[in-house]
DNA sequence: TCTTGACCCTCTAGTGGCTAGAGAGATTAT
DNA sequence: ATAATCTCTCTAGCCACTAGAGGGTCAAGA
């Protein structure tokens, strides 16, 4: 079961060129080569950036996934680390979630009512002018 | 009301290189100046920033706000693409909340199956590892 | 008026997480 | 043997900032 750099990155949907930098990184370690010198991969592999590209689509930085990763190997003594990062991590993404579900309501808002037939104000432009922060509003 | 650059920093919560680099990209004209070279910025700038802010903040890029901005000063003409600017925002915003929101539950899972007391299996690790991609998957 | 301290200037370089391209070598199928 | 398709390294670029060096300016108080 040999893969060429190619072949994992079909296999995980990963680019070529990421594959290099996460080696280049030490997010990968770096595999062994062909005679000409070509990277060749093991099944582990596509399992190992597997997780890191769905941690990376999760969010997850860089180094948070390398936290995890060197976890991996330990035994079970440090999985309050990872809890305490996935918490971290949570709270952070239901911030994001808010954020989003805000802005979410706030555009289907704005669409619908410019397409309404209304002559269109554009409250986009309103909308999105009204809601900076408002430390030097409130000018009396 | 002449606002050096600091001040219109504390105003809309930006940071002052912020403001400049916003400046050299063309999304903010170059305000006059002092004698002595200081930027002096009056209240309109402040709105401008806030709306900048605030789309950044909602995850417009600076191109899609350079476009919402240059609208501004036109009529009403162009409303329609101000509208689809948001519309093919929109899509976008709602893909990003699902996955966020796939996420949510997926470290709350993990995190409460995890510190129910059970030896540690590490579900985190198990679980962001299985979502890969499956191009490669289904080995039979 | 002078001084002090906070502010501001420009410029270059660095960040994260890739992505693109050049120019050359390796591998594979026919 | 040859052609097509990888793959190699290396450098540079992307976005949206952020940091730091080295120096100049402004406004308030003594």
């Amino acid at each position: 079961m040999q893969l060429s750099i190619g072949d994992l990155a079909r296999a995980t949907g990963a680019k070529v060129p990421t594959i290099r930098y996460y080696e280049q990184i030490g997010l990968l370690a770096a595999p062994p080569r062909t005679e000409g010198g070509q990277r060749r991969y093991g099944r582990a592999e596509i399992e190992r950036l597997n997780f890191i590209r769905h941690a990376r689509e999760l969010g997850f930085e860089i180094e948070a996934i390398r936290e995890l990763l060197a976890m991996t190997g330990k035994p079970q003594a440090s999985c309050h680390e990872a809890d305490s990062i996935a918490l971290s991590h949570l709270a952070e993404v239901e911030a994001r979630i808010e954020k989003l579900t805000a802005l979410r309501d706030e555009l289907s808002r704005m669409i619908s009512e410019c397409s309404h037939g209304r002559i269109c104000d554009c409250r986009i432009i309103e909308v999105l002018a009204d809601h900076g922060q408002c430390a030097a509003d409130h000018p009396h």
